[in-house]
DNA sequence: AAGGGTTATTAAACCGGTTTAATGATCGAA
DNA sequence: TTCGATCATTAAACCGGTTTAATAACCCTT
């Protein structure tokens, strides 16, 4: 590769000129532009970037740590968000390394990386990494509130609290007395809000709530979202009594249908079923269509790349973000059940 | 952020050492190895990424260009070849960018990615691109076949003729006459190679094939995916006569099995439905369980992965990977119409 | 005690850009 | 004609690491 310096003997003129023309900080005169233009493409010369990004402290790259699960697959959650950072950091200019290694806990190995700021997925409790960035003053936003709740640190999440509160809330009027909650992995912030929200309906509505209706998605016994949903019901239908079930995914939910298929359960009519939704499209396209919780985390991701873009412009600055899930009712849950 | 120049002086040593008790490329004695840790620690000290890449010339980033259709979002093939991609790079040790930025043509503002090599998707007819890195001596890697074929090119791709071959003599063994093909966007190699499969299983029958059966994507027309399924039965199933329907992937097939639904075609007895899948687990879920050829994004994106990795290594290597798609008989064909 | 062979460390050059301070050229006004 | 102002260009320092060639320190042998 031709270097900014061949560029510039050849054309017979400063490196610092070279620069110029090509970064357009300087105006550069007519004449000399055109002949170092032209040399450069004679030369095939193309400014390297690593060498500009070394000397203005900048990368224009956003990185994007993602917590991938054993198997490497990312989830339809994932795959949407990094969908909607992807749209707002391209839309600034600004590129996205995706970074799945697991951390290095060894300060020797461990290397700042080539980015101007970092959006870090479900962090951890008490998670370490958050006071090493900022020591590191490298700007960071979190997909997932921090816990415990700290509001010096930029994030976004969804109202999960509330949601489940509503969805508990729907259900117990619609004359549910007993539901299954298959929830998410209970190491997950997540899970914790939403078992609280359900709760909170139940006190409300007068009902016990048993913590036994609550599952937890488990890597080791699960080999997949559906596969979830799909023994959960096969494993518990008989034996607990419950006319409805809540699914962390639409995955899920395909799951607990397929078991209801098998078994000869009616949806809605024996059992209602409402996803807290991932895949906005899928949910409308399966029969029956989905009652369902929009997470929409498209937009999730497109915010926390606001904030990062927001954060490294003026790094005192930090914002919370709370996306609305919604209910949306479809087709897959009774409204006079009472079992 | 302390730099390598504070820790050498606070430790009483030189750059050159401090650089080595970090990369370990050099013997440092143990005790010099400890101090300068020491020291390091108590500045918050981080080798710069960047600075680092400079000077070996290796960022240990593959680079990964999608081109997002134009609301920026990524389809589930995207979803899962970026998937197979990151897990085999981060097995190896490379972090992956992800570009969708428009190419600049613009000379003037081109500038090389800090990446040691990149995975293309989508490749155009004729892409200049490809020359471009060529000269550059960026390492490329295609996943789908360019056009014109080129064997002096590193490329994945599914065996799309023969697949579609194999679907199309699936079909007409079973008695089908006519079948409606919702092909990919028209400008995409595979929706070529995939109606010149279909074709030739035609020719094979002896049946006449008729260009009218084929649609094609378009963004313009079609929202998304399923309402490209959905749109093309409604539109057409009364004018034309067929009796099965192939489908570009398992979403389209989802929006075909909801017009189905709303005109009353049951299916697979009136007709029956193949997708040419890119969502392994979702195919199997839905009801009926969709019949399809799985075209193992995933793979396409590891394999990928692999080759770019080669040719990082050896800049002659260049080698071509066919990955087999086939067909995957479940619920959603029947095999004795001919109407 | 001097010479030869290791081994550990360093100073300086280098990677390929940007930027600052200084220089040179050009022009209009006094 | 000369001075000052404006503008284009350049030389050199800088960004933060790695690496090479030279030096210094040490140990062993004769």
């Amino acid at each position: 590769m031709a270097t900014i310096d061949d560029v510039a003997r050849k054309a017979g003129v400063s490196k610092g000129t070279v620069s110029s023309v090509f970064s357009k900080k300087r105006p550069i005169s007519q004449q000399v532009t055109e002949r170092v233009l032209e040399v450069a493409k004679e030369l095939g010369y193309f400014p390297n970037h690593i060498a500009r990004s070394l000397s203005i402290k900048k990368t224009m790259i956003a990185g994007l740590r993602i917590p991938l699960s054993s198997d490497g697959t990312m989830s339809a959650f994932d795959s949407q968000m990094i969908n909607g950072v992807i749209k707002e950091c391209s839309k600034q200019g600004y590129r996205v390394l995706l970074d799945t290694l697991p951390e290095q806990d060894d300060p020797t190995l461990f290397s700042q990386d080539p980015v101007d700021g970092i959006i870090m997925l479900n962090p951890r409790k008490n998670d370490t990494r958050i006071g090493r960035y900022n020591q590191m003053g490298i700007p960071l936003v979190l997909v997932g509130r921090p816990d415990p709740l700290d509001d010096s640190i930029s994030y976004v999440d969804n109202n999960n609290t509330e949601a489940a509160y509503q969805v508990g809330d729907y259900l117990l009027r619609s004359g549910h007395k007993s539901v299954l909650f298959l929830n998410a992995s209970s190491d997950m912030t997540v899970a914790y809000d939403r078992k609280n929200g359900l709760m909170e309906a139940f006190r409300h509505h007068g009902l016990p709530f048993s913590e036994e209706h609550v599952m937890h998605y488990n890597r080791k016994l699960h080999v997949s979202g559906t596969e979830y949903g799909y023994m959960s019901i096969m494993d518990t239908f008989e034996a607990m009594n419950y006319s409805a079930v809540i699914t962390d995914t639409d995955r899920v939910a395909l799951g607990v249908l397929r078991a209801a298929r098998e078994l000869g359960i009616e949806v809605p009519e024996r059992l209602s079923v409402i996803a807290l939704s991932n895949d906005a499209t899928l949910a409308q396209e399966i029969n029956p269509k989905l009652t369902s919780v929009e997470l929409s985390a498209d937009l999730l991701g497109a915010e926390a790349a606001k904030l990062l873009i927001e954060k490294m412009n003026d790094m005192s600055m930090n914002r919370q973000v709370i996306i609305h899930a919604k209910l949306v009712v479809r087709e897959s849950c009774s409204t006079q059940n009472s079992s």
